[in-house]
Formats: C-alpha cells, structure tokens, sequence
DNA sequence: TCGCTGTTTAACACCTTCGTTAATTAACGT
DNA sequence: ACGTTAATTAACGAAGGTGTTAAACAGCGA
C-alpha cells in the first residue's frame, strides 16, 4: 500500500539506523563497511538499509574497485519539509504572530 | 524494533491515508465519519490511522456526546523538521551561500 | 589462478502494519 | 427500555519490514 515519493521517504526516515546513516553520511561519503561499524548490526542489514535510503533517493552511491561508496543526497528532505511547512502555522510562533497580523488587517478592512 | 519519538513521527507520516487526514485538520476538526468520507476505507481502518496519529502526538481527541473529534496538533512536524534542518545545507542555496560566508570569515580569521 | 576483502543475494523467521467483517461499547432521543 | 448513530475492539489474513546466517559475486593483488 503506497508507493508515493513522500511515503517513501518518511518510511525512510523513520528507521533509526537509517537516520543515524544519513547523519554519518553528512559528514563525508563513506563505505558499507564503514557506515555499518557503529552498529551492532549485521553487513546485510546495513546493504539493505542503503538500497532503501537509496530508493528514497537520500543517498547516491558509486563504486571504485570493491567498495561501494555512499554520499548524501538531502534533496527528498527538502520535499519533506515543504510538505510539512504547509502546517506550520500550527506550531510556529512568528508564524502565529503573521497570522494574528493578517487577521487584524482583514477586519480592519471589513470595518471601512 | 523502535521506539523513539522521531521514528513515531516519520512512520506515521508514512502514510497518505494519514497525510491525508492531516490536511483534511488543517481546515478544522472533524469527527472520525467526516474524515473517513473521502476514503474508501472503513471505519475500523481509520480509526487505527487517527490511533496511529495521535500515539505520535499529531493529533488530540475529544468526545462530546457519542462523537469524537480530532484536532490537529503540529508540534511533531517541528521535531522533524528540526531534525531535517541538520541537512539543509545539502540543499538550500541560500544556506550554502551562508556557508561559503561562514567559511570565508574563519579563513579571515585564522590569517590573523 | 587462488585467496582475500568488500558487498550483495538467498532463504528463512519473526513481528508489525493495514485492511476486512462482525461484535461490542457509548451516548443520545423517544 | 429500545432503537439509532458513532466509534472502537476483536479476530483474522495478506503483505511487507527487519534481522539472521550462509552462499554467491566482484575486484584486487601475489
């Protein structure tokens, strides 16, 4: 059920392996071997986690001789939050205030 | 496997029945039959995704009289955007502009 | 070619998620 | 008390995610 570009890369995000990944990842590009030592985790399971990081299109990865090498791609996040910036008045303050702002201007208006 | 706050919140945003159902909020409240209208789903089904939401925070419920009412409640979509924030420079123009100003000052610092 | 290192694929188990229908609970109105 | 409306819980099945180990594949280097 669900194969839309945002569910994928929530369901990406939502694991926190693959978030602590990405978190690795933005501080260079790095190996699978490299991206599984911090984790108890077997190396299949890592491989499995950059085929959906890079399902979701969050990672791109290229190979020199045996080792195939993982580099960040946040361009999905980026649609993430635009998604989520269409509920932003429900939580940030200066956007409140704007809203606030805008009311008074419009029932000024009605007043005239 | 996992319970932490952020992972609640992306997978429950994983679902466009449940994006859906947020964007419906966003207008106003609604009862659990106004906001299983649109769907082709039953009842049941939606009562889990409003479960779903509000065990993320996404949502509260009240009662009056035999109907229950959602309410949007966008404060986790400001955890994940807080957390997505970390990557923006991945993507933003405007901040990799930032960051080459950034850099340029500390190089002008070390100099001295 | 052989062996080593790095990584993926295969096969399996387990648990969760998502949907269904049927039954139950809750509160209202008569 | 009874029937109606609103919503949830129960019980079940299908599908998918995550992890494991063992086997396979890929490329290097002697």
């Amino acid at each position: 059920m669900t194969t839309d570009r945002l569910s994928t890369i929530f369901a990406a995000l939502a694991d926190p392996t693959r978030r602590a990944i990405l978190a690795r990842l933005a501080e260079g590009d790095a190996t699978v071997n490299e991206l599984a030592e911090p984790f108890s985790i077997s190396l299949p399971a890592i491989s499995r986690h950059l085929k959906v990081l890079e399902h979701a299109g969050l990672i791109t990865r290229s190979r020199t001789a045996q080792w195939r090498s993982s580099s960040l791609r946040a361009e999905p996040l980026r649609e993430a939050t635009a998604w989520m910036d269409r509920y932003r008045r429900f939580w940030d303050e200066s956007f409140t205030r704007l809203d606030a702002h805008l009311q008074r201007i419009q029932s000024e208006e009605k007043k005239q």
